[in-house]
DNA sequence: CCATCGCTTCCATTGAATGGTAGAACTTGT
DNA sequence: ACAAGTTCTACCATTCAATGGAAGCGATGG
């Protein structure tokens, strides 16, 4: 009974609470709350009332617990993909309008591919929910597109995850779908969610070659038309590449 | 020497770190932040190392430091304006595609309008940046749809904000541009960005006739008609209204 | 009306946070 | 190439802020 007999410094307890939010719940009770980011009720209660003073956490009534405006705010002002999101969006509004698609565009982190910005296609009225979404590397065009243009140390630290279940087989699967997408320049592959589509990425290469991020589009399978895409969405992301490279040079 | 000779606590110093980021700028030295945060540079070094472990923060060559994707995930996944943002995209977009003006969606945060979403006119390259930005009420279209529809008690907090400095001359204006604004059902106001703009803004009224948001667009002077573009608006919102009001009943 | 459940306040205990000092890594000027 | 400067990182004895069980409070419900 002192400070933390858990072993975990106040830094971390306070990442759990903010992390403790399921997936698109926006409130959750002080108890549940305090279970899931496995603390003392008493400990979650201080540190969201701390947090709360500074808005990071608003409280409701009946102890209800979400996050506050102030941390949307500072997030959103200073986010790291803001300079991403900046420079594609008008190209990724061009791609909408012209090809009527679902437009996206993810970054890697970690092994999986992060989707940082959305626009839905015109009358779908869908889809916006996914920003903030993730995708592992191998089942989505995106995280194919970004993968394919990393360092080869990176990459080949990825293909080592899956050697351990299945075997050399799933490998050299995987590093020829790799490689495959590395040459063509795009990468392709049915869709996960909805097996009527696919999905289409190209990478944003930076200065040094390597992919920052991924702009793709979810097509319904039979308005799938590669030689009219593809240019299309490598043409947008040049474009996206020459706008990050004034920038930040 | 001890711990915290300035007396304040560490969740405080974390929040500081946080919100240490002048706007727009994604990266920081560690000694700059240490300084914009008031801390100890060793402090801040060690409360750097352990946002960064969990990715709250992320830390470059040369001790540079910025906010981290997760945290912009974790954010963005459970924002209090996820909810709002979803239910309104699509009645955005109407917007921009019919009238082909700058939308914008805000909240009520303090004294100031909080712009939570945005939708450029097609062609305008601009615009996008202002996400996450603030406006004081009584310079916003979107601030005043807002402040016109809440609780008379709030409003009158609001208007004693005026007393002091200039007198009662100035909360009589206030509150007069507010109560007309009620009456009206819109606010407009000229541009303060730019003077050869009008912001137009409706309130997003919920089932306790208090405004949750304000829908608004930014016009040229020159092709101000309010009698086509209020109307738009108002079905907007009250469309709007109508999707968030299914969800959380 | 009493029981239950969940939020909130209280407070003695103690180990985690603190930050000065020192050294490493890097940049800049001569 | 060397020195002076600047900025980041590591170390570690001191001590006060964080801790969390216990008890109080308030609401819901049977």
């Amino acid at each position: 009974m002192a400070n933390s007999v858990s072993g975990d410094s106040v830094v971390d307890r306070v990442v759990r609470v903010i992390a403790a939010f399921p997936e698109g719940a926006s409130s959750l009770q002080l108890s549940d709350l305090a279970v899931r980011a496995g603390l003392p009720l008493t400990t979650a209660h201080r540190l969201v009332r701390q947090l709360a003073a500074h808005g990071l956490l608003e409280t409701g009534a009946g102890g209800t617990v979400r996050l506050g405006l102030r941390l949307w705010e500072l997030v959103n002002r200073n986010s790291p993909t803001l300079a991403l999101r900046q420079a594609a969006m008008p190209f990724m509004e061009d791609i909408q309008q012209v090809l009527n698609q679902n437009v996206n565009l993810a970054v890697l982190d970690g092994w999986e591919a992060l989707f940082v910005e959305r626009l839905s296609r015109r009358g779908s009225v869908a889809n916006r929910a996914k920003v903030a979404g993730r995708m592992p590397v191998h089942v989505s065009s995106a995280g194919l597109a970004l993968m394919a243009h990393q360092d080869m140390a990176l990459q080949a630290d990825y293909l080592a995850q899956f050697a351990d279940p299945v075997g050399k087989a799933t490998v050299d699967t995987m590093r020829g779908l790799l490689s495959e997408t590395a040459h063509q320049g795009y990468a392709q592959l049915a869709g996960v969610v909805d097996p009527d589509t696919w999905g289409i990425a190209v990478p944003v290469i930076d200065g040094k070659k390597r992919a920052v991020a991924a702009l793709g589009i979810v097509v319904p399978l039979q308005e799938m038309r590669l030689q009219a895409l593809v240019p299309a969405l490598q043409t947008a992301a040049r474009g996206i590449a020459r706008r990050l490279g004034r920038d930040e040079p």
